[in-house]
DNA sequence: AAGTGGTCTAGACCACTTT
DNA sequence: AAGTGGTCTAGACCACTTT
């Protein structure tokens, strides 16, 4: 593990163990060298991690403070699939529909960069989140990529498999959003009246080195997922 | 204008001015910091901006990469008000209803922080992009941090004004998000029929010291806006 | 083995806020 | 004037990919 991952680790937990409330200050800059025992360019650079990813934010000449936590009940949108998981996750699972190897249309061959004639995984997944329904989800995997998928690793966690069993290391992400009207077929999957309004994301994932190895689309349940996002101008 | 700002700009301004495809790789680093005269440690912090804003991507052992830019017809989510700007911005506009100081009611007293005796400005104003109805904004501003508000003002960009005229820095923000169904009062607004799904976004903004001056409901056309957003792990 | 990006350090100096 | 975060440098060494 990496000095400026762990440091930004511990002083994460240290401010949700001990429930610091928004505005608290933390030590300086020169107090975390002593207690981490690490230079300054890695103090910094874990601060501004933890000041991306919303727990803190710093103020040049007055000092470094807690940000406010998101409101419960709202998911993170950025971490929402795959990405680096928070701590107060909430227990998920799916119910699996398809698993199937097929043949990539003109729309997946171009999010994924593939030709016609490449082998794809097609999933057809319904998401909980709690106990409750937060989304119907598409996605194509390429087999290249993730040459061995099947109905228990998709009931489970498919990312963290990728991750950990494939050694595909996830990079970035293309993500599309818009709002639609349920069609019959995914209102009666989500389980709300045909017509309903629902967010619809399309997602491109790219692995460390650029390629796509996921396309997705998620229909989200509109009245189940809330999101939050917590930017920051830098 | 600070030295790995200036060299970020630099490098994004080349890639689309040459329009650099997808995949192309850029020179490595040593010949970046001959090239423009920085040190190391500033040419990373240079690519690490661009990477998080989606403009490249890097691979340890093999070399900078030029990302692939978001599909044409899509808004950026993250830079959707205030902050950076983008180079192909659509022209926007605005056609402002409200321009009055009121008295916060609770909900607006928690979201901005302050006391229910505090005076605020409530604007109400519909958005265009493009000659197109995006969205209707109505939003609410401390007077204590932005003590004069206009119509014109209004019409034009308020963050600009805020930014440029009262001198606030602009630090971070929490979004909200939902999909909900329009109402009479929005859908007349909004051009479309009452019903239609549409995306409800709540956001606070806060000042680089931390205090809220801003917190706005936007209610987007369903047709008109699309968003993207392009994540990365890091 | 050579090439490329990533981490980490010590230290000088700058920008901004608080006292 | 003192305190606090931010920028920038030169350089050593590590991790990973390509040849």
């Amino acid at each position: 593990m990496l000095k400026y991952q762990d440091v930004a680790l511990r002083i994460k937990h240290m401010i949700y163990q001990q429930e610091l409330p928004k505005g608290t200050q933390l030590a300086n800059i020169e107090e975390l060298i002593n207690q981490y025992q690490v230079s300054r360019s890695t103090i910094i650079k874990a601060l501004d991690r933890l000041e991306r990813h919303g727990v803190i934010y710093q103020v040049q000449g007055s000092g470094i403070f807690v940000r406010q936590r998101k409101k419960s009940g709202y998911l993170n949108f950025m971490e929402s699939h795959g990405f680096t998981v928070d701590l107060q996750d909430l227990p998920g699972s799916s119910t699996v529909f398809n698993v199937d190897i097929v043949k990539p249309d003109a729309q997946v061959q171009e999010n994924l960069q593939c030709d016609a004639d490449e082998e794809v995984y097609f999933i057809k997944r319904l998401r909980f989140v709690d106990g409750k329904v937060y989304g119907l989800e598409q996605s194509y995997y390429r087999k290249k990529l993730v040459p061995y998928l099947n109905k228990e690793i998709a009931e489970n966690s498919i990312f963290s498999y990728i991750r950990d069993i494939c050694n595909i290391n996830i990079g970035f992400s293309d993500k599309y959003i818009q709002v639609t009207k349920l069609d019959a077929e995914m209102a009666s999957y989500i389980g709300l009246p045909e017509g309903d309004p629902a967010l619809f994301v399309e997602e491109i994932f790219y692995t460390t080195s650029g390629e796509p190895f996921d396309f997705s689309r998620v229909v989200y349940h509109c009245e189940n997922t809330k999101f939050c996002v917590q930017g920051h101008a830098k």
